[in-house]
DNA sequence: CAAAACAACGTTAGCGTTAACGTTGAGGAG
DNA sequence: CTCCTCAACGTTAACGCTAACGTTGTTTTG
């Protein structure tokens, strides 16, 4: 049997530590932490060398340490359905800001509009301790809401409307959203409404919204909103609006007299169409997107189409968010107004 | 002076810690530890109790003290410039599905084009110690490149080509696609160049494609490429590009014959542009796009356009990091092929 | 049937950092 | 000159987890 050496600590050089920073300086390591901290303590002098050493030595503070010896860490996660959407973009883009000033780093991820996918990424998430937790849209899996109040974890959900948040919740009520559009189009003629949209029960502020349209046509119209779910799969929304509103066209069926779709890129999509089959808009048929994103202004037509406060939406999250975190209690749930934007896509008054 | 109380470690419920659940279930925490993790050295019948006893306790366990502990982690932190932009949404996409079936979990940022910027994110990451790094391009401030060397953090450079990465670089040559499509444009006869990008220094992607163009044109255009390099801000592409063209063809000056743009969007406010001036694409004018995103197969003309290898380029990318982070070496720069798609916005060979 | 092999655990000792408390020496008040 | 105060440090003991090694009892093997 061969003698081993010792472990010698020196296998491979590692990463320096706050001690390795402190032996050059001739200081402790408690010295060191408080200097690179900023907080009180630590002479002017010793402090403005313990950081010219600690450069010198490429020490990076260990946050996996500190966040084990504070017991808590300023990570806040967000959770998305997805990145192909300008519309989370923007309400990141206003979180995300806020947060920034605020000190606090994010972590974000997207669920592709999987549940299961969106649960394991909580607990992924919890095991890293985070400050708070951003979801998007108020449907979620039991276990969820559990894990995330058992865990007393500040929760943000944004973008959908509950009376019932886990948490906080900021966004907008999207069956509201539904009858006001709709309502606004029974009042300038249309009559046989159609809703272009995501495959039932992917995307439930979809249905939301066809709820609020039913029930803005509810008296006026013979039946019930036409629904178009086509499967997204891997196609554009541009491409889903346009395939979506071909297919239509081609059917022998009764035609809508206006089409609803998710969002503006499918409503241009079935702009497209309408222009490859000769149809004339909004006189043979009328056409609303959704979010009055900024592309609907290049667009020759201009974009009949509703305004969401997606920006605000995300600065308020997040304000109302971090209040949560430093202890105060802000108002649960809030549902921000949005607004009819009445475009070229649909027949003016009459 | 009054005697206080000891601290009580109950002040509040704690979140259960390994050892709640060892207690409980009658092992050591060592035991616990192994059966979560699934390691060997537990019995099927102990497994299940301890695992039942887990959820029941609501454990999570403390990624913290893990990482400190093993002294590594299996995150993998992504810096892309912007959100709002599908090119990276592909590449994105690409890289995730391989880090998921890895084990990894990714962490994603956003430099809004500020070198600093990412020079901060760099840092914060770097103290959550995690298996690799994949920044987008490859130009990064000096310490960017000296800090991941120090570190001998496995990092992935994207996007772009360089011979002389910071460790790994799979992407495309950005000047001699400029240089294809130039060429080809050449070929169709076009002889007065244009290009509407970004600023000069934002995207320095944009300045490589117009070298390129330049050395395509060199021989037969009367001048070098004319730039229009509108500020950004926040408008979108679409509009960029739009508000770009219809400033170029408000000018007296001598018009192009062929204008390249820096993305497929924003060839598409150009596109726009030309209609409401009136002015008939191609015979006037050739516009070329980039990227042949899904966008353009629903525009009534399709778009002339370089196709890039966008999710292949994730995957390859992801894929050597891997292994580079298993410890083998994989070829350390890799430019991938691109491919002219010719549509009706360039007319057809003479 | 003793020795070796093995499965199934438990113990010890860190990982790098910081909160809490202790120590030291210089300067000021009385 | 003594006592007190205070700035500027140092010491100790966690934080929660796991690698490495030790221990026990049960099989297997020659």
């Amino acid at each position: 049997m061969t003698l081993e050496y010792p472990q010698t600590r020196s296998r491979r050089r590692k990463a320096a530590r706050i001690e390795d920073v402190a032996a050059v300086a001739g200081v402790s390591a408690m010295t060191v932490s408080r200097a690179l901290r900023g907080v009180d303590g630590v002479s002017e002098r010793k402090r403005a060398e313990i950081l010219r050493i600690a450069t010198r030595l490429n020490y990076v503070p260990n946050s996996n340490a500190r966040s084990l010896a504070v017991a808590n860490s300023n990570l806040i996660g967000i959770s998305l359905p997805t990145f192909a959407n300008d519309v989370f973009a923007d309400i990141l883009s206003g979180m995300r800001g806020t947060f920034e000033n605020a000190g606090f780093s994010t972590v974000i991820d997207t669920t592709e509009y999987r549940e299961t996918t969106e649960l394991a990424w909580v607990e992924r998430l919890l095991s890293w301790r985070p400050a708070a937790v951003i979801l998007t849209g108020i449907d979620h899996l039991p276990q969820v809401r559990e894990r995330l109040r058992a865990g007393r974890v500040p929760t943000l959900e944004i973008w959908g409307h509950s009376e019932d948040p886990i948490d906080l919740c900021v966004g907008i009520d999207h069956a509201a959203a539904g009858e006001l559009i709709g309502s606004r189009m029974v009042e300038l003629g249309y009559r046989a409404p159609a809703f272009v949209g995501a495959p039932a029960g992917r995307d439930t502020r979809a249905d939301l919204r066809v709820t609020g349209l039913n029930r803005a046509f509810a008296d006026v119209a013979e039946m019930p909103v036409q629904e178009l779910r086509p499967a997204l799969d891997d196609a554009s929304a541009f491409e889903v609006g346009f395939a979506a509103l071909n297919a239509l066209l081609e059917t022998d069926r009764a035609l809508p007299d206006v089409v609803f779709f998710l969002n503006d890129h499918m409503a241009f999509g079935g702009l497209m169409a309408c222009e490859r089959h000769g149809l004339s808009v909004p006189m043979d048929m009328g056409l609303v997107g959704f979010n009055a994103l900024p592309m609907t202004r290049v667009l020759p037509v201009s974009l009949t189409t509703v305004r969401t406060p997606r920006t605000q939406m995300g600065i308020m999250g997040a304000q109302r968010l971090l209040a949560r975190i430093h202890g105060v209690t802000p108002p649960r749930s809030t549902a921000l107004p949005v607004q009819v934007i009445e475009g070229g896509t649909t027949r003016p008054q009459a």
